[in-house]
DNA sequence: AAATCTAGGACCGAATCGGTCGGAGAGGAC
DNA sequence: GTCCTCTCCGACCGATTCGGTCCTAGATTT
């Protein structure tokens, strides 16, 4: 649950990278596969596959031959890390309900699932949520993440009982 | 990516049919597995397995015996989602750097990842609401879900294009 | 004693994920 | 023009997991 690939992983990675060195004004924008993988330990092989479905998205502009590699194709401020990850891992799904066709019989009958818009709420929750946070929220790495600190902050759990984060991140 | 397991689902689902009946003041709290199975069209030795799992982790209690069945043990605005997510599907992971061992090399040496500790913001973000929201809560489900509705529309994007939600489940 | 229910392990097919290999083109460098 | 580098793209594979089934043992009520 909430495990996002390390493809996915590895797509962000490269991004951010690309946006960093953006950031910083490096005389040349882009990057190869290979460069990328070796800054971070990445397989070649499967970061380029990565690379090229992002390329294959829009996200990315490939430039092939001899010194080319990879662009960003707009602001890192205008990629989210959702279309990242959708781009990447495929749709997001929650429940199975309503995101898959509607071929089932137990499914429309919608008066048995009573959990079914619940989640939904929940789903649209953590879509905004990443939507809300770019490539270029994640490159700026610099004082605390404020931006990201910010949105993740404003969720007030409604419950009376405040739960303890963080037991889940030893 | 986020995806909740089968199991993970149904598991809410039986839960919150037992929360439901302990509200409507039904004579016996408890239900048996193939009854939520029948009700809900949900094999039954799968959801026998799930509920076996909730019962080890003190969620229900169960009755052996005939006329037996499982039973809350607790409240349900005290038994979280987080908390039946995660004893079914086991603990929760955005990335694996932070949720698994140190074994590995790469991820000691924490400046070549540019993305652990954002991505460890909006994991805390997800656990954050997940926690938030009670079975009751998921119970409840009259007016249009009142608090989760809440928890949710007070994730503001720190983006100035707000993107359109939605767009996801069709 | 019989019926009914939970407990729990063994098992299986299918899907997916992480990862590898190899070949085909395209564009600079010389 | 030739070579080298680099991207592109599809095929392939092993391991894991997930959804689901089956069977046996043990507890409780009637």
């Amino acid at each position: 649950m909430l495990k996002l690939t390390k493809k996915a992983d590895y797509g962000l990675i490269a991004l951010c990278h690309l946006a960093a060195r953006e950031f910083r004004g490096a005389p040349v924008a882009s990057a190869s596969a290979k460069d990328i993988a070796e800054a971070y330990r990445i397989p070649l092989p499967l970061l380029s596959k990565v690379l090229q479905k992002l390329a294959r998205a829009g996200l990315l502009i490939s430039e092939q031959g001899a010194n080319g590699g990879y662009r960003l194709s707009r602001s890192p401020r205008d990629i989210t890390t959702m279309e990242v990850i959708r781009t990447i891992d495929g749709p997001i799904i929650l429940t199975h309900c309503f995101t898959e066709h509607e071929g089932q019989v137990e499914c429309t009958q919608s008066a048995l699932c009573p959990v079914r818009e619940p989640l939904r709420k929940v789903h649209e929750g953590v879509l905004r949520l990443l939507t809300g946070i770019s490539i270029a929220d994640l490159a700026e790495n610099d004082p605390q993440f404020p931006s990201i600190q910010a949105m993740v902050a404003s969720i007030q759990p409604s419950m009376p009982t405040m739960p303890r984060l963080g037991s889940e991140t030893p």
